[in-house]
DNA sequence: GTTCACATGTAACAGGTTACATGATTGG
DNA sequence: CCAATCATGTAACCTGTTACATGTGAAC
């Protein structure tokens, strides 16, 4: 899925800046099963525009520059519905440092390997709890399915390296004191 | 994590062609949190060849290409474990096309949204039963960390889906039979 | 006073994918 | 006989990231 489909698909939803789409795709509702940066969203919401896909309204504001509010137009939204129809995703890819990190836990420094469990542990956590929350704030179906399946998805991840992380650190030294 | 320090991380465990790397990484242990590509995987192995991280060894055979088995070499292995501790990871990314394609649920065709929801299971069902029969077959412990993890993974995203479909279902029609 | 949130955009660069080219052997 | 597996490699292309450029207002 390229970014012009993901502003599509958030703009679905409602009109929106790049700003807010970035925020959306990184932080929001998308976030979880999402990626984009500001250096594909502008150039790709220029060219939905250029196609009639989206419109651009511009509000100035004193100080900032104009807002870019974009719409989703008729035209895009059967683009958008199109595309997806066009095939059936099952191919959904993980690419996870932190697991690759753990099959050299041996020759790692120890306090590396403590230090990447933990941060990898924090981070779940973390999307956890926001999760939970929009999960709280979201009435519509097919957005709680996908939260629902992220909190699962991360739930088990948290309780697996939780009870599994003595596979990856150094033996603990005998107590003796 | 780039293409070259996924070979050398490959090749840490033991020699190999540019073509068994290309199968562990999309089919073997490392294939549920990598990818990778013949087009990045035989430049990878040139300029890492080039920069004296693995050695080759052509064998020549009759009929297919001469097979060349990449070996890591010491220095190799210390820019490799360098490179790791580099930084901490955490933040694993996963990219999610099924799930988007269920936040459009109630606009998509029933029969789409039925299709991704098989696809997507059947998917992750074999890959589950992959994973076991490589957790079985496993001694090292970083891998039975990263494949044990996959496996709870893999699990909780079945459970979830089998038991929440319904919220990106169309309501099924009145028994009337 | 400094950092954060708001707000847009470009250009150079990096990195990887797809498709192509080639070809024997094995199993169904 | 056809498909799959083994086996390497290149080149064109696509896509996206990073870093830069710019600037205000609010909060701390």
């Amino acid at each position: 899925m390229n970014v012009s489909t993901l502003c599509l698909g958030i703009l679905w939803f409602g009109e929106a800046t790049g700003y807010e789409i970035k925020k959306l795709a990184s932080e929001g509702r998308f976030s979880h099963f999402t990626e984009a940066s500001y250096g594909s969203i502008y150039p790709a919401l220029g060219r939905l525009t250029r196609d009639a896909l989206v419109t651009v309204r511009e509000e100035s504001q004193t100080g900032k520059p104009a807002r870019k509010v974009y719409s989703i137009t008729d035209k895009g939204r059967g683009v958008f519905i199109d595309s997806l129809q066009d095939r059936v995703p099952c191919d959904d890819t993980c690419k996870s440092e932190f697991l690759f990190h753990c099959l050299y836990s041996e020759v790692l420094k120890p306090d590396h390997m403590a230090a990447s469990l933990d941060a990898r542990l924090g981070f779940l956590k973390t999307g956890l709890e926001h999760l939970r929350e929009m999960h709280e704030n979201c009435e519509h179906a097919g957005s709680r399915f996908a939260i629902g399946y992220g909190i699962a998805v991360h739930e088990a991840a948290i309780g697996y390296i939780e009870k599994h992380s003595r596979l990856v650190l150094p033996a603990p030294a005998e107590a003796a004191e």
